[in-house]
DNA sequence: CAGTTCGCCTGGGGGC
DNA sequence: TGCCCCCAGGCGAACT
């Protein structure tokens, strides 16, 4: 479930070791990773591309090749692995988690990017270098970053003061604002102090003014702190953040608000679990 | 157009 | 021990 701060960590981990590097050839063994044609196509397009540029749009990873715009998406529980022989990856994995990993980047320096994705929800697509990747097909979808300076309170109050959804519905909603997944919807939402059922049509100007510094303050300290490790998220082979230990109300073991210790409610919103602590968050 | 439901996937956990 | 069922969740497609 990586969002932006996890992604964040997994570019940047990738950029340091990868920047510069070749593929050699690439095998892909779950078809519908290459989303935007077919699994032939994408291995062929990428052999001898070099990684050279590594951007982050909300939760997608963008690798700029030579000739290629290169976009993944996570979603749940893909990785990037990295391996400095064949060898190695053999030797690294147990069996049982062989059967996870659907493609392998053999570089032409014979290290090997793996990637592994349980629950095969991942997706990747090749476009013709461009020159403003927002501008892809894959972001027709996807509006503004969370931590882009050009995105407003006031464009987001205007975006969405028709919404009848509740708010955490709308901060998961990629086309108002990318980046955002379930877990630091949960933790912006109790640091601008608004209940998460509030209908987003209920919110006033100075409400988004709130929310949009809470959403840069919290991605911005949870990616410095490598991301939220909680279930399976990791990046590389011993990495994981820390930002698990500062969550304040989402799914907290102790079932207490981590500022005033009141009893945190947990709740269904759009199908998706929600914590909130009614004590801090106003209902509008 | 806004909102709802379903399907995609698999491992893990609870119930029996 | 083993089987069944539910759950987690981002996102797109197909609805109302």
């Amino acid at each position: 479930m990586p969002e932006a701060p996890e992604v964040s960590n997994v570019l940047a981990y990738l950029e340091e070791n990868l920047k510069g590097a070749q593929i050699e050839s690439v095998k892909v063994t779950h078809p519908k990773l290459a989303a935007n044609e077919s699994v032939e196509d994408f291995e062929r397009k990428l052999a001898g591309e070099h990684f050279r540029k590594f951007i982050r749009h909300g939760k997608y990873l963008i690798f700029e090749m030579d000739d290629l715009d290169f976009v993944a998406h996570l979603r749940m529980e893909g990785k990037f692995l990295l391996y400095n022989s064949l060898e190695e990856l053999e030797a690294a994995d147990p069996i049982q988690d062989k059967k996870h990993i659907h493609a392998i980047f053999s570089l032409s320096d014979g290290r090997i990017l793996a990637y592994k994705d349980t629950r095969k929800f991942g997706r990747m697509y090749l476009y013709p270098k461009t020159e403003d990747v927002c501008s892809l097909p894959v972001f027709d979808k996807v509006g503004k970053d969370a931590l882009d300076p050009g995105l407003t309170a006031k464009e987001l109050y205007e975006k969405t003061r028709k919404r009848k959804l509740p708010i955490k519905s709308i901060l998961l909603d990629q086309k108002v604002i990318a980046g955002i997944g379930n877990i630091y919807a949960d933790e912006i939402l109790f640091d601008a102090g608004l209940a998460p059922q509030t209908p987003a049509s209920h919110l006033d100007l100075a409400d988004w003014q709130k929310i949009l510094q809470a959403a840069r303050s919290i991605l911005a300290d949870a990616a410095s702190q490598g991301g939220t490790t909680i279930r399976s998220f990791s990046y590389g082979t011993n990495h994981g953040g820390s930002y698990q230990n500062q969550l304040k109300v989402h799914a907290r073991e102790d079932g207490l608000c981590g500022k005033c210790q009141g009893e945190l409610v947990r709740l269904k919103i759009g199908g998706r679990s929600t914590w909130y602590c009614p004590a801090c968050q106003k209902e509008k």
